[in-house]
DNA sequence: GCATGTGTGTAGTAAGTAGTACACACTACA
DNA sequence: TGTAGTGTGTACTACTTACTACACACATGC
């Protein structure tokens, strides 16, 4: 049995948001899509069938642009964390892991709050 | 000129470490430690005199256990960032970034607040 | 009915990652 | 003075990453 390469979540993603696009405005093929985010569109191809896993940050990034996705979200299903926010962390790794491990049971609301309040500088 | 390959801050960092500990115990030899590790002795050298990059993330968790030395700073150092945390991150991507890039401007004891502010499940 | 566009199959590859295996020369010490 | 331990040089390699190049068969519109 040849074993037909069940679909990445990042793939899948990929494709149903491209075919979306498509519905409206044929520059959303995969061939153009790919010219554009300068990848072969059999690679492309590859990616959204899950026959290849998710591919660079670099061109994930090419990938959100041109989709109008948030970039932090499609690397995440690309199973990649942004090389910006590692650089962050690594200046001060014992502080963020601390955090970042304490917020692991945080609800969404509760990691919002902090947000908010750093955002207002209200420390 | 054949160019000394310079010491990376990883390599530096663990010689250093592992030549103070040697200095009261003999057991943190580079083949000794190599062998506890488990890697070659020439690996661990290279390493040491950064003509080869930082080791896997397992390798990095195997000598911050034997050195006794903490993960998240040792990983740092090897310009990586744990697994672990990353998994954390990834599944609320959003969220998690734009906390970290507010936090990146934010001075240590701001963040160490908040981290006992979290513990202390004020939410 | 023919050019143009579409998705996809096959084959290959350059560069990076993460090491191993073995030998050599030097040192300590008993 | 010889044996055990030390750090390091050389050479090699299996695996993964991140793709490219090209061809094919189908569909679509004018």
């Amino acid at each position: 049995m040849r074993d037909p390469p069940q679909p990445t979540p990042f793939g899948a993603h990929l494709r149903e948001r491209r075919e979306a696009l498509r519905l409206t405005d044929r520059r959303f093929s995969v061939r153009q899509v790919a010219q554009r985010v300068g990848v072969q569109p059999s690679y492309l191809s590859k990616i959204e069938r899950g026959e290849q896993p998710p591919p660079s940050e670099a061109t994930v990034r090419a990938l959100a642009a041109e989709l109008g996705e948030d970039v932090d979200l499609l690397l995440a299903l690309a199973g990649k964390v942004s090389t910006e926010l590692q650089a962050i962390i690594r200046r001060r790794p014992q502080l963020f892991a601390e955090l970042i491990r304490q917020l692991d049971e945080a609800p969404d609301h509760a990691v919002l709050r902090i947000v908010r309040e750093v955002r207002d500088g209200s420390w």
